[in-house]
DNA sequence: CGTATGCATGTTAGT
DNA sequence: CTAACATGCATACGA
């Protein structure tokens, strides 16, 4: 007999003695095999990837890791647990496949470690078997048959698999199903054929479920659901796997599992989405001591219809067939649903035709929906409390729900609210998530049950037990459990406008990735750039715009010796570098062609352990000063400019703020789109301490030389106009303060003709088509504007940039730019910039169509 | 006039 | 391509 030491940390006897037997296992779908502990009755999944293929619908033909399907070939990538490894490491294994099921209805799910201490062990029972559910479908029929009580018989039953007394009988008869020896599978695959509850009159019966065993290979046979018949065929869908495969690297630090309907007329049409998310922890804390057991079943997101005040929810169809009483009347059913503190709710189920089909519909949610203070995005849970026939529902909330991410462990008898988290990059296009959730957060309440949860108060999680009507119509069908991938999981919140809303925490990530790939942005190499000064400092300009290069890492030594570092690309380590070079964006040690002796990737870095720390340390530090103070000057500007800013914030993509900003256009930047790399796009956040006024990161000297451009083009136009206006002058015609106020009018009218998005190459177009010496504008761009306006005569707006600077015309703009000192502390702020900008392209534009 | 209701329609994900 | 679903909208209803 070969024995594995229990995993259930939980497990009364002591844990290192605990022993599995095989012999009492039987093997699973996944291609595992399923075993129970001696002592604490909980369910051990014990994996066998890859040598062993679990059966679809055409045999035995899929791998159990990566869901492909196989023509008796290996998949090399999956990885193998042979299941003669000793040590029970199988067991510690977070396998793939494995994770892909808890059988609810034997309440055999333990994870590794509740206590959490570990992070290595999630066991899962495998999906449900077929022929475990064979049994468990029989056993269902035979109760049901004999007891006629509505309800879980099949549940009821396989709880017992925790008593000691119950295994062996039960174990005795998986045996008959489920031939130890063949961990393939055995040689029958069953289907269900299950009948849903038919009305007759006032009665409801209760389906007929019959275990159907068919020789492998043979499609399973459909089954009738009286007018809603459907054709299921229990095959491991490849979603699942994924499912399970994507799930392993958060089910390491969360134990929230989705668990997919075990149930065969359900199974293959319930949306990964909706499978129910609870962990086992929390089903058990429902069901506490008492007999009873919560079977989750479905849930979903709520979306701003179900939450609105229309107090309609619609529900899943596949769920709302499978799990509620069958309605063949609009009207449908009353629901009565009574919350944990006995507060009952009355719900009407009923249906809407749509396009040939149904549409389900819980209507009179709103009271519950706002005493739960649910918002669109939280997600309410139906389960239902067996034998009782009780309904569950559930709910968790959206918020903050990205701040237990780490959370690991779970306490004993706390529930263990881990929420299923917002996936931070692929959240973005299933936006699986936002505005949605940015509302709750703001609005998030306190649910009474989120106090059982002292360890996971960030996440609030309810129950309310529902009764359906007071009448057990429940076709007793027991979803299983399942890790979901979280990009599915959070796919479809909220409408498709929602959908272009991020979460405030991947708005900051994605931040912060523009942040990073400010630092990547790079001078073009091999261009030499010109130098100009501008009040008092030197600039380098560039031809060509800045390049993608590598991340580096710039030190000074206390002798004032600058020094460059790099981390290879091969071999990470670090090396050294002349400060003025430019790496490209992957390089390696041997394109260290600086280096004295070349060195290889085996060669010793280039930097001591304790030097490498410190220099990772002080860049770390000084991203997380970029980081504050780019946090902080951001609420600065949001709560000082709450109207005008919204754009740039929107294009900066910043959604730091409670408000859910959108990464839609923009008025401002009609053409913005996310990833747009436009110079108002690449702009850093505003606020001071950005950049030193030393900075010449390619960021700041983009903004200093558009700056100048800038100026150079004004000052231009500006003598232009003077000559223009002295030339009317002469005649009388306009003032010259009117004259200095068209100009500007006319800079006005340009901006509204603003492609942001212009080319980088269309700059050089315009600036070779200057007729003015490039020289002598470099000379006037050096002067401060008040020189220049003094120089041309334009006094009124020297005293009026010194006067005003309240006016909301054009001047101050002008003001502000011809105040922007880069020897001051900061560089200039996004806003300015993108005015910059702006007037820039704008000038560009009509001096183009200027027929003078 | 405000709200509730039922249906229609547009969008999206799944196949 | 289609089913599902979120939501818009017209109508009904009641205060």
């Amino acid at each position: 007999m070969d024995s594995k030491v229990c995993m259930n940390q939980q497990c009364t006897s002591s844990s290192s003695s605990s022993s599995i037997d095989l012999k009492r296992g039987w093997p699973l779908r996944s291609g595992g095999f399923a075993t129970l502990c001696h002592h604490c009755g909980i369910a051990y999944e014990q994996l066998v990837f890859c040598d062993k293929f679990h059966s679809n619908d055409s045999g035995w033909r899929e791998c159990t890791t990566c869901g492909k399907t196989l023509t008796g070939e290996k998949n090399k990538d999956c990885r193998v647990f042979s299941a003669d490894d000793g040590g029970g490491k199988q067991f510690t294994t977070v396998g793939s496949q494995s994770n892909v099921g808890i059988t609810d209805k034997m309440k055999l799910v333990q994870f590794g470690d509740d206590a959490g201490s570990s992070d290595q062990s999630q066991l899962f029972l495998s999906q449900t078997d077929d022929r475990i559910e064979s049994l468990g479908q029989r056993k269902m029929k035979e109760n049901f048959l004999t007891s006629g009580e509505f309800g879980s018989p099949f549940l009821s039953v396989l709880n017992q698999t925790s008593v000691e007394a119950a295994q062996n009988a039960q174990l005795n008869e998986y045996k008959e199903y489920m031939p130890i020896k063949d961990t393939h599978g055995s040689s029958v695959q069953t289907n269900l054929t299950i009948s849903p509850p038919a009305t007759s009159g006032d009665k409801i019966f209760l389906p007929a479920v019959v275990a159907e065993e068919r020789p492998l290979n043979k499609k399973s046979s459909s089954f009738s659901q009286g007018s809603r018949s459907r054709h299921l065929l229990p095959k491991p869908v490849k979603s699942i796997m994924a499912a399970g495969l994507e799930a392993n690297v958060s089910s390491l630090t969360q134990l929230r599992v989705a668990r997919p309907p075990v149930e065969g007329r359900i199974k293959n049409q319930l949306l990964p989405r909706y499978w129910p998310r609870i962990t086992d922890q929390e089903l058990r804390q429902i069901s506490g001591d008492s007999n009873s057991t919560v079977v989750p079943l479905f849930e979903k997101v709520l979306s701003a219809s179900d939450a609105g005040r229309i107090g309609r929810l619609v529900l899943p169809k596949a769920c709302a067939e499978a799990y509620f009483p069958p309605i063949s009347q609009p009207e449908g059913l009353p629901l009565r649903i009574q919350d944990v503190q006995g507060k009952e709710w009355v719900f009407q189920f009923r249906f809407w035709p749509n396009n040939n089909s149904r549409m389900y519909v819980l209507e009179g949610v709103t009271p519950c929906i706002q005493s739960m203070q649910l918002q669109a995005g939280d997600t309410v849970t139906f389960s239902r409390m067996d034998p009782e026939g009780k309904l569950l529902m559930g709910f968790r909330k959206a918020s903050l729900m990205q701040d237990n991410k780490h959370l690991s462990s779970i306490p004993k008898g706390s529930f263990s609210s881990e929420p299923f988290f917002l996936p931070g990059a692929d959240n973005l296009h299933s936006a699986n998530s936002q505005s949605a959730l940015l509302d709750s957060v703001k609005g998030s309440g306190v649910f009474p049950l989120s106090a059982l949860s002292k360890h996971f108060s960030a996440v609030e999680f309810g129950w309310h037990i529902a009764e359906m009507n007071g009448e057990k119509t429940l076709d007793g069908i027991f979803p299983s459990p399942m890790l979901v991938p979280e990009r599915k999981r959070s796919r479809n919140i909220g409408s498709k406008s929602k959908r272009l809303l991020i979460d405030s925490q991947d708005a900051f990530e994605l931040k912060l990735s523009w942040e990073e790939l400010q630092d990547m942005l790079c001078p073009p190499p091999c261009v030499k750039p010109s130098t100009v000064a501008i009040e008092d400092h030197e600039f380098e300009e560039y031809d060509q715009p800045p390049v993608f290069g590598k991340k580096s890492i710039f030190t000074m030594r206390q002798s004032g010796e600058q020094e460059q570092w790099a981390q290879c690309d091969s071999c990470l380590k670090w090396r050294r570098l002349p400060v003025n070079v430019l790496l490209p964006p992957k390089w390696t040690c041997q394109e260290h062609t600086w280096a004295l002796s070349r060195p290889s990737c085996s060669g010793p870095e280039d930097l001591s352990p304790h030097e490498l720390e410190s220099l990772l340390k002080m860049s770390k530090e000084l991203k997380k000063q970029k980081i504050a103070s780019g946090l902080k000057s951001a609420h600065e500007h949001e709560s000082s400019d709450p109207d005008g800013l919204g754009n740039s914030k929107a294009v900066r993509g910043d959604t730091s703020g409670t408000s859910a900003a959108s990464i839609a256009t923009t008025t401002k930047h009609p053409r913005h789109r996310p990833g747009c790399s436009c110079i108002v796009c690449i702009q850093p956040p505003s606020g001071k301490g950005k950049h030193k006024p030393t900075c010449t990161c390619n960021v700041c000297m983009t903004v200093k030389r558009r700056f100048k451009t800038l100026m150079m083009r004004k000052k231009k136009r500006q003598s232009e106009r003077e000559a223009e206006i002295a030339q009317r002058n002469k005649f009388d015609w306009v003032s010259k303060e009117e004259a200095e106020v068209e100009s500007y009018q006319q800079l006005e009218i340009g901006k509204e003709q603003l492609d942001l998005n212009c080319h980088p190459d269309r700059e050089n177009l315009q600036q070779s088509s200057s007729r003015v010496s490039m020289v002598s504008l470099l000379q006037e761009a050096s002067l401060p504007l008040q020189t220049y306006l003094k120089q041309n005569g334009l006094t009124s707006l020297v005293s009026d940039q010194r006067v005003s600077s309240g006016s909301n015309v054009l001047l101050p703009q002008v003001t502000r730019e011809s105040e922007l000192q880069f020897d001051e502390d900061q560089c200039l702020s996004h806003e300015i910039q993108e005015q910059e900008v702006k007037e820039e392209l704008s000038e560009t534009d009509q001096a183009g169509n200027d027929p003078s």
